[in-house]
DNA sequence: TTTGACTCCCAAAACGTTTTGGATTAAAAT
DNA sequence: ATTTTAATCCAAAACGTTTTGGGAGTCAAA
């Protein structure tokens, strides 16, 4: 009952070949026979069988292997991506692969299998390590991929990134012209390239305001909300606290506005709190986060956009493509702006 | 330099069919020969092309299309049960082939397509609603599917599903339990089979406590904090305000809270604001919420579970399932209690 | 009349696997 | 000495598509 070439061909007297290359728009078909095939395939309601068409062509899926923390992972950062890369697959008419895994060992082995088996031909990676043993993996592989994130040794790949350390110093100078000194920052873990922009971005800010960096401020988390919430009251029972809290997103700033108000202050007043990312959310919390725009949806689909064309080994206009952040100043660090 | 069967068989001296059936664990094959096909497989690093089996048997991928609602979609439901299903494909051996796809015309094309092209071999539905077009699709073509929800005019199909009226019948007692009388409710959009049970279980509730239900205190939103935000403001500028506000899920709950907090409104002292779901920002927002706890994650994992064993020709032991939530007492509705 | 050029078509091979339906050999049973 | 049985193996077909390498026919130019 599922209509192949063969059918088709049988029913309008032509050959497999003719039908299949009407089908795909060859010169080489008389507009006559190709309407003819064309409306008895429609007729008979033929679709390719996938696998067929991918056993001869080259074709295939795009693979997307999100890395995920312990069972849970909410953050509403990959849900972001996803769709951002989900709606421009289904635009160039590729499909999209999706797996979870946690980093470390296993990791590679899938690559390793969705590669060796052929059922993806590119691989986007997101939330890039410093030393990332995929990039290391699908470089040496030769396998065509793009990443949202940089890696601190080499950058011949292709990558779209956010530049963190210029949204981290727009943060701290903001901090600083509100009159902040001490300004803690809750950084997540060293290993996440991400990290180490954002934090160096926040030192920078400091040096530039002429603050000295206090190691004591800067705390590690691990981008959850209890993370956040954890390490915030850490800082708030110090001897002498920070006024100001930096959290390296949006998930750990809530955690942090929680546990300040947990202890009666009143954030934006008594503490000033700010993310970065500006998931949806932020612009709904109480108070509303001063956040560091970042466009995930968009770059979701630029990475995309950017995979399709080198499967396709068509050139790319840009390789390497560093986004400009922007920083959204709300309540959480300016309780007298209006809104 | 991809391996094939043929690569294998020369190298042995044996058929491709031998090759292929001792690969398969045929028992026509001796064990000398097997072990000696398994090593050069091993050594020369064979993978089997998965097309070409996928070409000759039946079995492709578990297909998942995330209805999506506006370009950003940050619901962390949806990458909690992403992740639930995620690892469980992952655990069987099968691929997870994702779209996103708005509700409406186009998304039973998007399904249609994914059938008709044979590439995957079975669906799982998220957020059903109360008429669902996918389900009368997928029943009428006979596809496999499981749904995570269920609909309102037939349940032939396999589904799990919590049980929300119940749910929120705990809720609305807990709330007259701490002497609310006037208690609104934000719902989803009608059209969503959960907010059918969830509401209906908010009137249950307070027809059992002897409260009459009062249709200005139930107001329809969108499941964003945005939206939550929006239809709080609304109830709590009514001339008689509610008491108490009950989301139909954890993101309006907070979206309300947030309104509450700009009218100077501390809640869980003056005013109650309880959600559903229990996503794991729940528990750190400020007040930490009150909600009903899914177990999204083990529901996504079983979905899938089922799933597979009906593409599998398996008996399901149960293809009805009804998950009884619980209630989740915090601070947003209760402000004494210690923690 | 041949030669090219052009248009339209197709048979066969190929992609890499699994399945079908034996074939061969040796051992066991008659 | 023949027949059965069991253990191994394999050639060929099949899955549904695209690509290769032409073959016919027509028409105009030489």
């Amino acid at each position: 009952m599922v209509v192949t070439l063969k059918d088709i061909a049988r029913k309008t007297g032509k050959s497999v070949t003719t039908v299949s290359r009407a089908l795909n728009g060859y010169g080489d078909v008389s507009l006559e026979t190709k309407n003819l095939i064309l409306r008895v395939a429609e007729e008979l309601g033929y679709t390719p069988n996938t696998f067929a068409q991918r056993l001869q062509k080259r074709r295939t899926d795009i693979g997307l292997i999100i890395p995920t923390f312990g069972p849970r992972f909410s953050d509403p950062y990959f849900s972001e991506i996803l769709a951002g890369i989900g709606n421009r697959t289904a635009q160039f008419g590729y499909d999209l692969l999706v797996s979870t895994h946690a980093p470390g060992e296993g990791e590679l082995v899938a690559y390793r299998a969705a590669i060796a088996t052929r059922r993806v031909d590119g691989f986007i990676l997101v939330r890039t390590r410093r030393k990332d043993a995929r990039v290391d993996y699908l470089l040496g592989a030769e396998f065509p991929f793009v990443a949202f994130g940089r890696v601190e040794d080499n950058l011949v790949f292709p990558f779209v990134d956010e530049d963190g350390a210029y949204g981290m110093r727009q943060v701290v100078s903001h901090l600083v012209s509100q009159g902040h000194r001490r300004i803690a920052c809750i950084a997540p873990s060293p290993d996440l390239m991400f990290t180490h922009y954002r934090l160096g971005g926040f030192k920078d800010g400091l040096e530039e305001a002429g603050i000295g960096v206090d190691d004591a401020l800067i705390v590690v988390s691990d981008l959850t909300q209890r993370g956040g919430h954890e390490q915030a009251s850490r800082l708030l029972d110090l001897p002498s606290p920070p006024t100001a809290i930096v959290a390296c997103n949006d998930l750990m700033a809530f955690g942090a506005m929680s546990a300040a108000q947990d202890r009666g202050l009143v954030v934006g007043r008594d503490l000033a709190v700010t993310g970065f990312d500006d998931i949806p959310m932020a612009e709904y919390s109480h108070p509303s986060l001063t956040t560091v725009h970042q466009p995930i949806y968009q770059i979701g689909g630029m990475v995309c956009e950017m995979l399709i064309r080198l499967i396709q080994n068509e050139k790319l206009d840009e390789r390497y493509v560093l986004m400009k952040p922007e920083l959204i100043v709300r309540h959480s660090s300016n309780f007298s702006i209006e809104g």
